[in-house]
DNA sequence: TAGGCCATCTGGTCCT
DNA sequence: AGGACCAGATGGCCTA
């Protein structure tokens, strides 16, 4: 086991990689570019797919990709097994998939959160019609499932800002919360919409405090006529609806206001931007995963494990480049090295390899 | 079933 | 003022 490690890692400081890290030794070379990708063009790239996905998850959705000429990867949901394989070990056909959320309304919210291959195939999207651009071509299929404003799908050519892309799981969420559709759960309202000063206005205080309830409301409707909906025609009629009743609503209605004074519209822009944050990093660290040798290429470390093993293999790679990048300068020796990432690597694979075996 | 891992939402803080 | 970054809370999925 230890010569498969081993040899991996050979494998991988015999590379042009490590040529190109032992030329350079000018301290002032970057090192993080030396067969990493860089942060910037990670999140150029990470951004771009995540956006391709979301459009190919909300065509997906409702299996439509043959609109779109050709399916790439991801337009099937795929359901990975994100820790131990990178095989999928669950494969959900995008029809079956809406049939599936069409049958958990009809049952009922649904109970368990569905998990994607990424946040961006289990992008939902959520275009306001505040932010969508004039009316596209309009189309007889949905976007999406949740799509605000059906009777405008966003074309293949036309990206659109990524701020203005809200990506919802279509089960579960903080904000969207399950529940029975015939009982009222404790907490009745989105969390970051609670007014928690005390208004001394006493219009907007009337106004904050009865939101929330009429929000909850609201949702309870907006569920029961996706429950009803999906029961009685097609879904798409009727989500075309909701979302008419939706925007009317929202437009009757004073906008909700959090703690920081801050639209509905905005939180939820927040979000999105925070969901692309983070889809950012963990794009990162899938890039930093294949660079650095695992016990198997099959193998999928977590995030914690390929900092780990990251760490044991810079160090390794600097000492071999003359360099010594220890955090106490204690200048090991490259067998030292192999043998500590070898460790760290069968450490951090333990239950991969006990698997295997 | 418990524990680990991960995605998402949210509020707080800092920076531009 | 608004966005980026961060950490806590929550809940789903998976494996032992």
């Amino acid at each position: 086991m230890d010569l498969v490690t081993t040899d991996k890692l050979y494998m991988r400081l015999n590379t042009a990689e490590l040529e190109a890290i032992i030329k350079k030794d000018s301290p002032s070379s970057n090192d993080r570019d030396a067969g990493f990708c860089s942060a910037s063009s990670e999140s150029e790239g990470g951004d771009d797919l995540a956006l391709e996905h979301t459009l190919q998850r909300a065509r997906s959705l409702v299996g439509s990709t043959d609109e779109y000429g050709s399916v790439k990867e991801g337009s099937a949901l795929l359901v990975r097994n994100k820790r131990k394989s990178l095989e999928p070990s669950k494969v959900v056909e995008p029809a079956l998939a809406s049939t599936n959320f069409a049958s958990s309304l009809a049952s009922g919210p649904p109970k368990k959160r569905i998990r994607y291959s990424s946040s961006a195939d289990s992008a939902v999207m959520l275009t306001p019609p505040s932010l969508l651009s004039p009316p596209q071509t309009s189309h007889t299929n949905l976007s999406s499932a949740h799509a605000c404003n059906p009777s405008q799908l966003l074309p293949r050519d036309i990206m659109p800002n990524p701020a203005h892309i809200f990506v919802r799981h279509p089960g579960l969420t903080t904000l969207h919360r399950a529940f029975p559709l015939t009982t009222q759960p404790e907490q009745q309202e989105p969390l970051a919409l609670i007014a928690r000063k005390p208004q001394s206005d006493n219009v907007e205080t009337s106004v904050q405090q009865e939101s929330p309830n009429l929000q909850f409301e609201k949702k309870t409707l907006t569920h029961k006529k996706l429950h009803d909906a999906c029961n009685e025609t097609s879904l798409e009629q009727n989500i075309e609806g909701i979302c008419k009743a939706d925007h009317s609503d929202s437009l009757s209605r004073p906008q909700q206001r959090n703690y920081k004074n801050m639209t509905r519209e905005r939180r939820i822009e927040a979000n999105a931007r925070e969901r692309t944050r983070v889809h950012t990093i963990s794009a990162a660290y899938e890039t930093l995963r294949h660079a650095v040798p695992a016990y198997a290429s099959s193998q999928k470390l977590s995030k914690l494990s390929v900092l780990r093993v990251a760490c044991s293999y810079i160090l390794t790679l600097s000492r071999m480049a003359g360099k010594d990048y220890s955090s106490d300068r204690s200048e090991p020796t490259i067998a030292e090295c192999i043998e500590a990432i070898t460790s760290t690597i069968q450490t951090e694979g333990k239950v991969k390899r006990k698997k295997d075996e």
